[in-house]
DNA sequence: TAATTATAAAATGTCGACATTTTTTAATTA
DNA sequence: TAATTAAAAAATGTCGACATTTTATAATTA
C-alpha cells in the first residue's frame, strides 16, 4: 500500500486541519516538528509543506527559527469572523435570490424538508443534524453561482467552526437551541421563495450572529 | 550575510508570487523544481514550502507526482473574480459609511486630494498613480474595520491584478481611461461623505467592473 | 506507416543528516 | 538571593541523496 492518490503532504494537511479545527491542539500551542513527525509518521518535508499551507489558511503561524504555533484566538477575532461570515452569506443569498431558477427553488425545498423531518425525529445524532443543517444553508446560497464567493464562505465557516468547537468542548450540546433555529429556517425558506431579498438578508445575518454572544461568554472565562 | 529576518521559504514565496502576478510565468506553465532551484538559488525544501503556500492562494496547482503548474485562467474566472471583488468592496464601503468617523472622512478627503493632484500633473508615472489610486480606495473601505474582510479584499485584488497584467502585456497603458476614472472617484468621495450607501455601492460595483469587458476581449484573442 | 511495447532519461516526493539558532540548565558573580 | 554569564541540550530550517513514478525515446510488431 504505497500510493494513495494524494501525496503525504496533502494527507497530513487534512489531518492537521481537522485536529486544529476540532480543538485537538489549543490556540497558541507549539507545534514541535519532532512530535508531529512521530504522531503522523512522516518525514520533515511533507510535514513542513502541510504547515506552510496552514499558514496561508491562518490556522498556524510561524516565526523564523522559532517554529510553528497554532494561531491564537480572541473575542475580537471571533466577532470579526462571524460578522464577515454573516455578511458574505447575506451577499450570497441576495445574489441567489436574484439569479436562482426553478431548480434552485426545488432543491431548496427538498433540503429544507430533510432538515425539518430530522429535527422533529426522536433521537437526534448531532453529526447528522449538522450535515443536514449545512446542506440547507448551502442550498440557499448555491444559486449565487460564484465559485470564489463559495470559497470565501467555506474558509470563513471553517474558522468559525473552530471557535464553535472550542465552545462545545465545555458545553454539552443543548438541543434547546436547536428548536429556536427551526423557526428561522422555516422563515428563511419562505423569504427565499418569495424573493424578499431585504428580509432574507436581515434574517440570515441575525441567524449567523446568534451564537456569537454565547461563545463570547465561555471564551472570556478561559 | 546569512540571515535576513525572513527564512528562505518566505523570501522565495514573495518572489514567486510576484513573478506569477506579473505574468513572468504564463498560465498553465509547468514549474520545474530543478529550474526554480537554479533560478532562485535555493534548495528543495524551502522552494516546495513556498509552492505549498501558493497552492493555498490558488496561484499554483499541483498533481501528485506530476509537479506544480501556474494556475489556469479563464473568462469565467476573470468575471467571477471581478464580480466577487466588486461585491466585497461594495460591502466594505457600506459598512464604512455606517461606521466611519471624522478621521475616516478626513483621511478620505486627503487621499482623494493626493490622487486628484497627481492625475492632473503633466508627467504621470503609472506606478505612482496606481499607488495613489489604491490608497484612495483603501481609504474608502478602511472605515469598515474588519481585518478579515480586508484580507479577502486583498486576496481578490491580487488575483484580479494578475488578469489585468496579462492584459497590460499586450496593451500599452492608455492614459485616456485614466480620465474617465477621475469623475467616478470624485463622485465616490461625495457619496461617501454624504453617507449615501445605496448610490455608493452601485457606483463602486460599476467602477470595479469597468475593465472586465476590455480584458475579456484581449483574453479571448489568446 | 501507425500503433504498441520496451528501454532510457528525467522529474517528483520523501527521507535523514547537519549546520545554526534558540532554549534550557548550570555556573559564576555581585 | 537575584542577576549575569557560560555551557549544554534541543529544535529549526536547509540541503543533497535516493527510491519511485512519470515522461520521452527507441525498438518492435502488425
Amino acid at each position: 500500500m504505497k500510493n494513495s492518490r494524494q501525496n503525504t503532504a496533502a494527507q497530513i494537511l487534512d489531518s492537521l486541519t481537522n485536529d486544529i479545527i476540532q480543538g485537538e491542539y489549543s490556540p497558541r500551542q507549539k507545534l514541535h516538528i519532532k512530535t508531529l513527525k512521530e504522531r503522523y509518521n512522516v518525514g520533515t518535508s511533507p510535514l513542513r509543506e502541510a504547515l506552510s499551507q496552514l499558514i496561508a489558511k491562518d490556522l498556524v503561524i510561524s516565526e523564523n527559527q522559532r517554529g510553528f504555533y497554532v494561531s491564537d484566538i480572541s473575542i475580537d477575532d471571533l466577532t470579526d469572523i462571524y460578522q464577515a461570515r454573516a455578511k458574505i452569506e447575506s451577499l450570497c443569498i441576495e445574489m441567489a435570490i436574484e439569479k436562482g431558477d426553478d431548480f434552485w427553488e426545488a432543491n431548496l425545498i427538498a433540503a429544507s424538508h430533510r432538515l425539518n423531518k430530522y429535527s422533529k425525529s426522536d433521537k437526534i445524532d448531532m453529526g447528522e443534524w449538522q450535515s443536514r443543517h449545512a446542506a440547507f444553508h448551502e442550498a440557499l446560497v448555491v444559486g449565487c453561482m460564484s465559485p470564489r464567493l463559495f470559497q470565501i464562505r467555506d474558509s470563513l465557516f471553517e474558522k468559525s467552526t473552530r471557535y464553535r468547537n472550542l465552545w462545545l468542548r465545555e458545553n454539552v450540546t443543548n438541543t434547546a437551541a436547536l428548536k429556536i433555529n427551526q423557526n428561522e429556517h422555516a422563515a428563511l425558506l419562505i423569504l427565499a421563495l418569495e424573493r424578499d431579498k431585504k428580509s432574507a438578508k436581515k434574517l440570515i445575518e441575525a441567524h449567523i450572529m446568534t451564537p456569537v454572544e454565547i461563545i463570547k461568554k465561555s471564551l472570556s472565562q478561559l
